[in-house]
DNA sequence: TATTCCCCTATTCTTTCGGATAGGTCCATA
DNA sequence: TATGGACCTATCCGAAAGAATAGGGGAATA
């Protein structure tokens, strides 16, 4: 049961470190650099869990996660961060983390993540993946989510003026309006960010 | 402390409602359609959790459990299934549900997700989120990556052709090959695919 | 050496998108 | 009644995207 936490904050990191190695996992590394994290897998081998901040240097946003994921050969990598948006605790679940770890997390379920984790499972605080306010998307009217459904599937206005009975000009109408509201600056750009925020 | 399971499979969905009562779970209801569940909810009020089976009748899909979210007020509904692709867990846990439950979780295993769902944390069996084998994206070439970043960016053929020093017909070309590759209709049709198999 | 693959460019053409402008109906609410 | 919003249609235009065809250079490999 080999654990690594990568932490460039000492204290913390020590922190976390001391309370899974009192909970039983047999042995907890550290680093504090994402450079040296690697390198401490490189020549030690994987781990069954390896817990690396955000904020450390070495990580260049998410590259560093999805490198370390790499090199511990598909064994679980969980995130850890003191402020990360909800849209980087998503992209880390999406790139197949283990988890998302906030550091506001109390000690023992910070402990319990963990042995979540190690047994292969995804942890994640749903507060932080929460789509926020069910009406909020009443920026954009019905057709418009119609519209926007059909180019997200690929469709041209053509086909999407098919399927709904409309004319082309009022699909295109529709695609002005809403790439607006969304602030996209094309319609794949749209598609993308309906995506991004789940408003589809 | 209430729980909903739904399921049409009598003999799962009494086991399963057995299983959270002896662990310690006061109120476990039961429904076999979508429909009874959504009653339910509507009648006696929102479920701290509930377990909706996803081959169940009145679920179409994932709208199913979209609607049983919108109805229990933004409390934990977790997706239950016996054989479902990791494109559905996926899905499921991108539009906010609490967790992916396979039928094929021990029933020990299955008490700790209630439990964890319950206190607003996420569950998902790491093994139906794992990517695949990691070179496989080696259909696209390097340039035809980047054109396709690119394109998930919104830019147009032009921004591409600038950014990466090209011609813009150069980028026309990557993005015919690739589109082909990728079985897409068009740029934006091969966006999405691209995000859907996190291959970017 | 020949083959193959990726990469880059060029020309021409049609289709599609995107924007602007200018109407119209329906419906709800002030 | 008026006002505004959502919805639909129309015409015109320029820009972008997509498809077809025809190359050349470089690197790896059989």
């Amino acid at each position: 049961m080999r654990i690594l936490v990568a932490d460039d904050h000492d204290l913390v990191r020590e922190t976390i470190a001391a309370f899974l190695e009192n909970e039983g996992f047999e042995e907890v590394c550290q680093a504090a650099t994402l450079h040296d994290a690697m390198t401490l897998v490189d020549t030690t081998g994987s781990f069954d869990l390896a817990l690396i901040d955000f904020d450390m240097p070495g990580m260049q946003g998410l590259e560093g996660l999805r490198r370390m994921m790499l090199v511990n050969q598909g064994r679980p990598v969980a995130l850890m961060s003191g402020a990360a948006t909800p849209a980087i605790a998503e992209q880390a679940l999406a790139m197949g983390a283990a988890g998302y770890v906030p550091k506001t997390l109390s000690s023992r379920s910070m402990v319990a993540a963990a042995r979540f984790m190690v047994a292969g499972e995804i942890f994640a605080p749903m507060s932080l993946l929460k789509r926020e306010a069910p009406g909020k998307n009443a920026l954009l009217s019905p057709r418009e989510l119609d519209v926007l459904r059909g180019i997200c599937g690929g469709k041209s206005n053509k086909e999407i003026a098919r399927d709904y009975d409309l004319q082309e000009v009022t699909v295109k109408l529709h695609v002005k309006t809403m790439s607006r509201k969304l602030a996209a600056k094309n319609r794949t750009h749209a598609a993308m960010i309906a995506r991004d925020r789940k408003l589809l």
